[in-house]
DNA sequence: CAAAACAAACCGACCATCTGGTATGTTTAG
DNA sequence: CTAAACATACCAGATGGTCGGTTTGTTTTG
């Protein structure tokens, strides 16, 4: 990522360093290819180095979890605040979080959330966001029709990393706008 | 799996058994568990045994995709079958096979399709299936409602892998049974 | 204020283990 | 007897992780 390279000693660098190539590695090779040695080439350290910082693999791959689990929920604060209507409001920015997550650039948002759905640790990390988050919002986003649409922003996301590469985003646009109506009162 | 021990030379038992048992330790101990030392001890058969069947790792993990595509389309003719209705049938078998797929027994419908999504030939292998049946199906499940309830269906399929064990299933018949009515006519 | 003492950051070599894969032998079926 | 169905032995490479040491920064002390 940022060349951390001839730098004086400067160990929050790094580590930020150390997250974000590990996500961008995942994200454009998978999880498999996320070693202690990729990561620690990328970040121009050492495995050492490495893994002074993270005292293990498993260490590092749920930091930057962490790490994308925050940046989703600032993402969504964000989406929380450009919202008039109180019903449905956390869902709206649930589904256009994820939406952008998988057109825009900044989509670091990909092979790492699957992969670890295997890791237990990881996820009970997503369940007690998730479960959080919903509970924060209860009265705005308890109904059951909201949480159908939460499920069908997930299907959506999830479809998204299944198109090879083909611009297959045809009526994409549409469905959101779609999803999103759905959270308005009936 | 099966025994498929002391028996005299069945190839295409063998061969079944390492699939299932491929699917099997890969739904209960993630893709990465899925070597070929482990799936062959699994079969009790050796590792060379296993080459001869499939001649590489990547062959074996494909035919347990294609496998357990099979099994999906089994489900869903068979859920095809007891649908009177014309409209939105398919995606109703599609919600019901992906329900029980969570629920039932038989649920080697797990680990691998997630972990998988990351290999681009098995995400060409689900692009396609599903392509095809939405193209055989177009008359009937064309509706935008319809890919919207496909969508859900997916969501909550993926949030029952995230229930850590435990027996969260609140309610989920009840919004199975929503996501059907959304399949009926307007 | 300088120097010693300590701790944190990082490196580089090393290792045990496992992995996928090959090459070759042995048994069984048709 | 021939070919398929297996087993056995082996290997080259990679991976996660440890360990001793070196460099850099900070604190303490005289």
């Amino acid at each position: 990522m940022t060349e951390a390279h001839e730098r004086k000693k400067q160990p929050e660098i790094v580590r930020r360093a150390l997250l974000d190539c590990a996500a961008q590695i995942s994200q454009e090779q998978g999880l498999p290819a996320v070693t202690l040695q990729a990561v620690a080439d990328a970040a121009h350290v050492t495995k050492g180095g490495l893994l002074h910082h993270f005292p293990n693999k498993q260490a590092l791959v749920q930091a930057v979890f962490h790490d994308l689990l925050e940046q989703l929920d600032a993402q969504i604060d964000a989406l929380l605040e450009d919202d008039r209507d109180a019903y449905g409001r956390f869902t709206r920015a649930y589904i256009r979080a994820f939406a952008n997550a998988e057109s825009q650039g900044a989509s670091n948002w990909n092979a790492l959330p699957l992969s670890s759905l295997t890791d237990p640790e990881m996820k009970a990390m997503w369940s007690d966001w998730y479960a959080s988050r919903l509970a924060r919002h209860a009265e705005t986003d308890a109904g059951p029709e909201l949480g159908i649409a939460r499920y069908a922003a997930d299907g959506l996301w999830l479809a998204g990393l299944l198109e090879y590469s083909g611009v297959e985003a045809t009526g994409q646009d549409a469905l959101i706008e779609q999803l999103i109506s759905m959270t308005r009162k009936t």
